[in-house]
DNA sequence: TGTACATCAGTGAACGCGCGTTCACTGATGTAC
DNA sequence: TGTACATCAGTGAACGCGCGTTCACTGATGTAC
């Protein structure tokens, strides 16, 4: 019923020695299947081809496999949501306030997005351990920056002591305790959109002010 | 290969009138596959049937259809979560050291039972929104009580005042911000576990002593 | 300048698979008379 | 006590579907001579 479905796009093959380009084409239409179709399992060879305007076979001339296409839109996906998150915190000179801004922009991109979010941090790990690797890197870029800002934060001001005995202003640790508690708040309004949620605004101050207060004097 | 899989079980039908208890077993072996085979998709209506000792016809005579057995099992798996969580803080008097074995607990449970908090936390909505709400229900079990510890803690120090306005002491906030926090662990290292992460303890550890530090003056 | 040809981009049709689900059925068993 | 029969638990075989993937192919195009 839709035409974008139904009716191939029209379309020319590319010249002799540009076939290469027909890859950047596939990604793209891939990028935009998880967009419109909002569900991961509709994206399937057939319908990317058919986006693409191409048949189905074609898409095997540039990607291995499935997973092959599936990592690199991730990869993708990740490059977007780095650049998201930067434009976010470009600008503000106060870490804690980067680190807020940060915060909100990663939770507005999983509750507008929950179906790119969904795959880049709710899936299985995909097949091959290396494969996952270049994603972690890809996800790494994204988490270094956060890092940096944490780092920033805990330059200005001593972290309390930590109970546990272990150094609290450790900015991987830090770090990753931030990533896990805006990841969980997302992460759960994606999957249980029904619970009563507050706003999302409301919450992210709250989660950032308890942290905060939690690791600084 | 696996015989569990190759050779069908020996049973003999129930006798006239017991035809419900199938159910019962219908459901215990769906529960066990999700164990045994790690992956859900791999837990389909034939396997369900062929771990029973029944034809695949069978499971249709108690469940209309899959969604409603895997709802079933859903709810099975919530209540052994809230389960696991309540005899984890049980004899606590502190209200304190209770919220920490409560979250230690989570986060073992979803480490260890990776496929079951995948089914339980990290899928899509199912179908229609009521199903969704019964499930829902179910885990408020388990969510009620982490709010009831929270009073409990509330109750013994009053909260800081919270930067943004609102009660920082309102007890249904603070679960949700407390259980974003530890499913936000736990969920990236389900989904994630190649990334570097420190002991569980560890983490825990710090994410409870934030939380609480973050909240309380 | 013309032409044969290797190479390239891309395709049509099909394969095999496993899935959820349906349908007409079978044989045992409790019960009514 | 014997027997006909309604009812119940459960089945064998098949349907239709959409998927990832493969294979032999086609027609255009740049290039060598």
């Amino acid at each position: 019923v839709r035409p974008s479905e139904d009716t191939p796009a029209l379309r020319s093959r590319y010249r002799r020695g540009e076939g290469a380009h027909l890859r950047q084409d596939i990604l793209e239409a891939a990028s935009a299947l998880f967009v419109e179709l909002g569900d991961e399992e509709k994206v399937t060879i057939r319908a990317v081809a058919n986006a693409t305007g191409v048949s189905p076979p074609s898409v095997y001339l540039h990607f291995a496999d499935k997973d092959e296409l599936i990592v690199a839109v991730c990869e993708a996906l990740f490059a977007d949501l780095d650049a998201t998150l930067e434009a976010a915190a470009a600008g503000l000179d106060d870490p804690a306030e980067a680190l807020r801004a940060r915060m909100l922009a990663y939770a507005r991109f999983g509750v507008e997005h929950p179906e790119q979010y969904r795959v880049l941090f709710m899936r299985k790990p995909v097949g091959a351990p290396l494969k996952s690797t270049a994603e972690e890197l890809k996800a790494l870029a994204a988490f270094g920056h956060l890092s940096s800002n944490v780092e920033a934060i805990l330059a200005t001001r001593q972290p309390r002591d930590d109970r546990a005995g272990e150094p609290a202003g450790d900015a991987y640790l830090v770090a990753l305790e931030i990533w896990a508690a805006v990841h969980g708040y997302t992460s759960l309004v994606v999957s249980h959109p029904a619970f009563g949620w507050p706003p999302l605004e409301q919450m992210i101050e709250r989660i950032w002010s308890h942290l905060l207060h939690g690791l600084l004097p």
